[in-house]
DNA sequence: GCCGTTTTCGGCCCGACTGTTTTCAGTCG
């Protein structure tokens, strides 16, 4: 059993970059490190150890000598020197002067150095002074800044949830795109990548004139305040503290510029190589010869007179660099550009949401939902579903009204009887979201859940059990024959709580060998299994289930979110049940 | 610190904006 698992590994990885970036460091060395973390975070916990086990840490691309040895001393011992000793050399208050906007490392030793500050308490009080106006390098507008900087640094320093960003930026979308200017609108960055939280938001904009349409941009009234704005980028602070950043490019430019702003940035960088590889230079601002670069003017970026290659869209982008089209969801850095080369062709055709033919787990009026049974029925059917699973709550889940055997066997019979009256062209399945209890055990005996059509197994209590407890526990519920599936399986809120400690592996393993399958919970503060773990898993065989958790009608449509989760991770419409047609997912659950 | 059909040294993705400078450094993405 390790000292430090893999995510504190990549912790304390990216812990050293910061550090050895205040103390001003080679940025390679720094970015090595940082490399370092997403490379480590992207192994199987499993692979990991086996690796470090086996010393062969250092064959990982993007691991050297150097970070493998600390991988390996903070492993085994749960300690590392370095980073001891880095920590005792950086005050600790720099770290979170990095937060302030406008500050990075540079400037930060620079009022260190000048100052003596090392914290934002300090930071404060010299701005507040008039002291740091005085420094050279920083001026009253920098002052203010930070003055500003330090006021608001809750608001901006949070991320939001993939839902919410996607509303802010839905309205703002829609007005560029109206703008006569404006031939193209599209929202870039992490949200267009559909990660499960947004830091900010990206718009770019195809227009031959910027200017009108950066005055309409930050003249808006959800803006805020706007903290940069030329011809070209314009960037503000929506209300609620999202920055909010649009990007104007001619319109022979806005593939190259899409993809850019797109990232990530480690793909990014990945697929600059492969171009500078082939002679080529990548950016923003196109696909040029790699000498063009530095013409006779002897200036930086392609010359006035370099010509780009041209690409109408993405696709002819990677057509270009001999890839097919990646799906922006799968832009992370993670394997996605050897997949998408002609020779591999080994991209899969990822689940869309129009595969989708039903969803199991959710709830009604039975439980804590807020819609009836016949009102969900209705609502699957208008989304077009071929069938909808209802799993209300178990007895133990007093706290959402959870049904005993009596009312579950009300449910049941009323859901048949619905089926039989032919009124809705929606098949339903009766199923139950049945609580594991501390100990492992179910929270209805063998009977009741054999005469249901499926059971979702979720953890609802006891969250503090340690690792091994809790993981024997899921493995005790996977292990009961009646279980068709797990819910939210570690149980974390993003933003707001973090999952249990559990052995994913050891679970995902197990769910392989009794054909369990483990739901994609697509409701926006949870969207687990994270996509980080679907890709590794599906391929070892897991199947899995989109999810909505719905508790009311519009709920339903969350499978939205998960669709975009599967994505990431990789899913084909084959990998995930709720894509299956009636008849298969009937035949499926009667041969379980 | 990592890496290698430009290999064991000398590179490392690339550009815009701000504030401060008077040609650029720092920050950000």
């Amino acid at each position: 059993m390790s000292k430090v698992n893999k995510a504190g590994l990549a912790e304390a990885l990216t812990e050293i970059g910061t550090l050895l970036e205040l103390q001003g460091e080679n940025p390679f060395k720094i970015r090595a490190y940082q490399g370092g973390a997403r490379v480590v975070e992207a192994l199987g916990e499993e692979e990991l150890a086996q690796r470090i086990a086996a010393g062969t840490l250092d064959e990982v691309k993007g691991i050297g000598g150097a970070l493998a040895q600390k991988i390996t001393e903070l492993h085994r011992t749960g300690r590392l020197g370095f980073l001891e000793q880095l920590r005792v050399a950086v005050a600790p208050g720099l770290v979170e002067m990095l937060a302030v906007p406008g500050l990075g490392p540079k400037k930060i030793r620079a009022l260190h150095g000048a100052l003596g500050i090392d914290s934002l308490a300090r930071l404060q009080q010299a701005a507040e002074a008039d002291t740091i106006a005085t420094l050279a390098g920083f001026g009253e507008k920098s002052q203010g800044k930070i003055l500003a900087g330090i006021r608001h640094r809750v608001g901006y320093g949070r991320r939001h949830r993939w839902a919410e960003a996607a509303r802010a930026a839905e309205a703002l979308l829609a007005g560029l795109r109206k703008l006569p200017q404006v031939q193209q609108a599209e929202a870039c960055g992490s949200l267009r990548r559909r990660l499960e939280t947004v830091g900010d938001l990206d718009f770019l904009v195809a227009t031959e004139v910027p200017e009108p349409v950066v005055e309409w941009y930050v003249s808006q009234p959800s803006v805020a305040e706007i903290t940069a704005r030329g011809t070209t980028k314009a960037s503000v602070r929506l209300e609620g503290g999202l920055q909010a950043d649009l990007r104007l490019v001619p319109p022979a430019q806005f593939a190259f510029a899409l993809h850019h702003f797109t990232g990530s940035k480690d793909h990014n960088i990945q697929l600059r190589q492969r171009a500078l590889a082939q002679g080529h230079s990548l950016s923003e601002w196109g696909l040029f010869p790699a000498e063009a670069k530095h013409g006779p003017s002897g200036e930086d970026g392609p010359e006035a007179g370099a010509r780009s290659v041209p690409a109408a869209d993405e696709t002819e982008l990677f057509c270009h660099l001999g890839l097919d089209f990646i799906p922006p969801e799968l832009r992370e850095g993670l394997g996605e550009i050897a997949a998408a080369a002609a020779a591999a062709g080994t991209l899969p055709r990822l689940v869309e949401v129009a595969d989708l033919r039903g969803a199991f787990h959710n709830h009604t009026t039975a439980s804590d939902g807020h819609n009836t049974l016949e009102e969900m029925v209705a609502a699957a059917g208008a989304l077009g579903w071929e069938y909808v699973g209802i799993a209300d709550h178990s007895k133990s889940s007093v706290q959402a009204c959870g049904l005993d055997e009596l009312r579950l066997a009300e449910q049941v019979e009323a859901i048949r009887s619905l089926n039989a009256s032919g009124r809705f062209g929606t098949h339903v399945f009766a199923g139950t979201e049945c609580d594991i209890l501390p100990d492992g055990r179910l929270d209805f005996a063998d009977d009741v859940l054999a005469a249901l059509d499926y059971v979702v197994a979720s953890v609802h209590s006891a969250f503090q059990q340690d690792r091994e407890t809790m993981t024997r526990r899921i493995l005790r519920a996977i292990e009961h024959p009646h279980v068709t599936m797990l819910g939210h399986l570690t149980g974390r809120l993003l933003l707001e709580r973090e999952g249990y400690a559990v052995d994913l592996e050891r679970i995902i393993d197990a769910a392989i060998a009794r054909g369990v399958v483990i739901e994609l919970n697509a409701n926006p503060y949870r969207l687990e299994l994270d996509w980080r773990q679907w890709r590794k898993a599906a391929e070892k065989g897991l199947l899995c289930s989109i999810n909505p958790d719905a508790h009311r009608t519009e709920g339903l449509a969350h499978v939205g979110y998960g669709v975009g989760i599967a994505r990431k991770g990789w899913l084909t419409a084959e990998q995930v049940i709720t894509t299956y047609p009636l008849a298969r997912v009937k035949k499926w659950l009667a041969a379980r």
